[in-house]
DNA sequence: GAGTTTGAAACT
DNA sequence: CAGTTTCAAACTC
């Protein structure tokens, strides 16, 4: 049931890289430090970091990433107003920014301190983030998340009608325009002028001053940053107003230039601009959007259109697979201060792959070389993922809530156009969902949320009313193919593995209903020393719980005929009476055969007996859970279609195994580019249109790669004994072969499988190589 | 929504 | 290492 419209929506971001807007980010130059309140410049910083963090990102959600930007509205201020000079020299700076206004007010906008601060707990965390070591890769220094704040905060000062007095002041810009006044060369609208001197200015914008500013001596400012910023789309413009649209420009700097700056708002034309500049489709869904908003909510609409560099930028992390409540865990060979030093500068768990992207490459972008890419979900929730049905991947855009967003980046994207009033909505509904970051949050969490705001998530006690069992139903309806799996524990603490949360190394959001929760930010050496505990005791712990072949096409060139039965749950199954046709079987789960490796009983494991006998392909998968729903469905309505039941034997000829379906279930053009690459993002909106698991497509996009062996972690990639090891940690020692050998399944079993990972573990080893888990590049 | 079933995880 | 207990998801009513 993929609509065209998903495709049609994320194909041309998979281009994007090629567009001028992306060429601007990519070839910005690393952000000077912002040593002395430049509000000029610290507001063009922010609107690179704002964006490079879509590129290089992988961590972020989107969708968090817009609770963050909610959240920190300018009501909330950051209290601290540490200078903004620890950044390294890379201009992406924590500290405050002073707006100067004409009127001389001085609105102070917090790039990071909102959500750097530290937990009353853990006061140290600044001095921590100053001692932060550059990352690895590209700018490690860059905070991202504050920039997102800042970017929100404008948004919303303007969607608020708040944005009088809370934008930075074009006082700066005046004088520089005063001074340095390069009108011809910015009305060209190069990419080039926005990063030129003149950029800080041409990304400033103070809707405030509108009266006064273009009042005051410099009346041509608001001429000459129209023509700056002509890259604002007219339709835009004119439609919002000058003093609106001004402040757009802070947000839509980005976008695609419409050639005349004073036309008439045109949807078509900015349509037309779009296509032609390849930009993602989110902007034209926008555009519409907001030539449809009624005056009465041009406020709103100011404030979402001023997003749409942030829903783009949603898109686009989406794109790049969202790792946003991974885990970091310290990594053999990544001291624990290294992570934090980085995540300190971004707060960014980079993957591997993001090293990969072309754009990253030459920006300071938060990457982390050698950190693992972390992927939420991972394990149990990938499993899940895998098995996702078709179906279910649908309706994922409609998915808002919880880790949902996370995972899945159509949920706030283009596929889900709103209005401004939804979108504001939306937005607030999102932000309701932030946690607290906790100390040293920068470690843990690729995102930080502002921890004054969410005082009640404190312990991790479920904010939200609805019973767990309503939002499992919720999550089975809706977001389960995202796989954003809400726990519900109640005495684990969620610092076990029977937390799902825990267990994929992602930290619980409100939308669980777990109970004494310590799987939160706040709780992190909690939560560190308890991952180190397990993992003491199998190594793997959090590793995949479901490991598939490696792509043939890939590694071989030879059919890729991928079907569920590839895969083989690592330790293998012990059900007794579900016959390994419920989800209580982690195989079936997993939508994977069950294999030698299995204990159970009586298995008739549609996907794969332990006897090598059925396969099923995502399609049979799907029909296997709908005819298990239809199952249900019957015996609670009438119960005469016993018939139905006997659906769930698996009776599948042998041929099934490689049946068509097969090939959609792997993961594959996720898989294969790295993240930020814009093969990748290709890959992604492939996976939009595929079969496959949405989970493997957004939330796990980069695990793609993964997946095919690349970034296969090294617990299991190239590492047999790991493989082997695994199985002597599981209940099942006994059983020393290897998954599904001698099955007639696919023909990876003749060339001798290489057994990957499904999914990356969102919790590397403590005994992975740093380097091999980037081993791309 | 409450209760039951199930099997993984944890414990002994 | 086997058996038992604990746990939370899956499932049923």
């Amino acid at each position: 049931m993929d609509t065209p419209e998903r495709s049609k929506v994320v194909t041309p971001i998979s281009k994007f890289e090629d567009s001028p807007v992306f060429n601007f980010i990519n070839n910005l130059s690393p952000i000077q430090p912002v040593k002395s309140v430049n509000a000029a410049q610290t507001f063009h910083s922010l609107s690179y970091a704002s964006i490079t963090s879509i590129f290089t990102s992988p961590h972020v959600n989107p969708q968090k990433e817009l609770r963050s930007l909610l959240r920190h509205s300018f009501s909330e201020l950051p209290k601290h107003e540490t200078s903004s000079d620890n950044d390294n020299g890379h201009g992406l700076s924590v500290g405050e920014v002073q707006t100067i206004r004409p009127s001389g007010c001085t609105v102070k906008c917090s790039l990071n301190e909102a959500n750097l601060d530290p937990p009353d707990e853990c006061p140290d965390v600044s001095s921590d983030l100053a001692k932060s070591e550059p990352c690895d890769g590209g700018s490690p220094n860059h905070n991202i998340t504050p920039f997102y704040i800042a970017r929100s905060d404008l948004k919303w000062d303007v969607s608020l009608d708040k944005r009088k007095g809370l934008f930075l002041t074009q006082v700066d810009l005046q004088d520089k325009h005063d001074s340095e006044p390069n009108e011809e060369e910015l009305t060209q609208c190069g990419w080039e002028n926005l990063i030129g001197d003149d950029a800080d200015n041409l990304l400033i914008f103070d809707p405030s001053t509108e009266a006064d500013a273009f009042d005051g001596p410099n009346e041509n400012s608001q001429e000459n940053d129209v023509k700056l910023c002509n890259s604002f789309p007219s339709s835009l413009q004119s439609d919002v107003g000058d003093d609106v649209a001004e402040g757009l420009q802070l947000n839509v700097s980005f976008l695609p230039c419409p050639e005349e700056m004073n036309s008439v708002p045109d949807v078509d034309h900015i349509k037309e601009q779009v296509e032609m500049d390849q930009t993602p489709q989110i902007f034209l869904e926008n555009f519409q959007n907001h030539s449809l908003t009624s005056d009465r909510n041009r406020k709103l609409d100011y404030g979402f259109t001023s997003g749409i560099s942030i829903a783009c930028k949603v898109e686009f992390q989406q794109q790049r697979g969202t790792r946003r409540r991974c885990l970091n865990f310290e990594v053999p060979g990544v001291p624990k201060m290294s992570l934090q030093s980085d995540s300190t500068s971004h707060n960014l768990i980079s993957c591997p792959s993001d090293e990969e992207h072309p754009s990253v490459d030459s920006h300071p972008v938060p990457l982390r070389a050698g950190s693992p890419c972390m992927l939420p979900g991972i394990g149990l929730h990938l499993n899940t993922l895998a098995k996702t049905s078709r179906d279910k991947l649908l309706t994922r855009g409609a998915m808002l809530s919880g880790r949902r967003l996370i995972s899945m980046p159509s949920s706030a994207g283009p596929l889900s156009p709103f209005t401004g009033q939804e979108h504001q909505d939306k937005s607030l509904s999102i932000q309701r969902d932030l946690e607290l970051p906790g100390n040293e949050i920068q470690d843990l969490m690729i995102v930080q949320n502002d921890a004054s705001e969410v005082p009640a998530l404190t312990n991790g006690e479920d904010l939200r009313p609805i019973s767990p069992k309503k939002k499992r139903r919720k999550s089975e309806i809706g977001s389960e193919s995202d796989s954003c799996k809400r726990c519900n524990c109640k005495k684990s603490q969620c610092l076990k593995l029977y937390c799902e949360c825990f267990a994929a190394g992602v930290f619980c959001v409100e939308p669980c209903s777990c109970q004494g929760c310590f799987n939160k930010p706040i709780h992190q050496e909690k939560v560190l020393t308890t991952r180190k505990q397990i993992e003491s005791r199998n190594p793997i712990a959090f590793a995949p719980k479901v490991i598939r072949a490696s792509e043939p096409s890939c590694d071989t060139g030879e059919d890729a005929n991928k079907t569920p039965a590839s895969a083989r749950h690592k330790r293998g199954c012990n059900c007794k009476k579900s016959s390994c046709l419920k989800k209580y079987c982690e195989c079936y789960q997993g939508g994977v055969g069950c294999s030698v490796s299995c204990r159970c009983e009586g298995c008739k494991n549609a996907f794969g007996r332990k006897d090598g006998i059925s396969l099923l392909g995502d399609e049979e998968f799907d029909q296997e859970e709908e005819k298990n729903a239809c199952e249900e469905t019957d015996k609670s309505d009438e119960g005469q279609q016993n018939a139905n039941i006997q659906t769930d034997i698996p009776q599948f000829p042998e041929n099934m195994s490689q049946s068509a379906p097969t090939q959609d279930f792997r993961p594959p053009q996720t898989l294969a580019p790295p993240v930020g690459d814009s093969s990748q993002l290709e890959s992604c909106t492939t996976l939009r249109n595929c079969d496959i698991p949405l989970p493997q497509c957004g939330k796990f996009g980069s695990l793609g790669k993964s997946i095919l062996g690349d970034d296969t972690p090294a617990i299991l990639r190239g590492n047999r004994s790991l493989i082997s090891g695994v199985k002597a940690s599981s209940p099942n020692r006994k059983r020393v072969s290897p998954p599904h050998i001698g099955t007639r399944l696919t023909p990876n079993h003749k060339g001798g499988r290489k057994l990957i990972l499904k999914s990356i573990p969102s919790f590397p080893s403590l005994n992975t190589d740093v380097n091999s888990e980037n081993p791309m590049k």
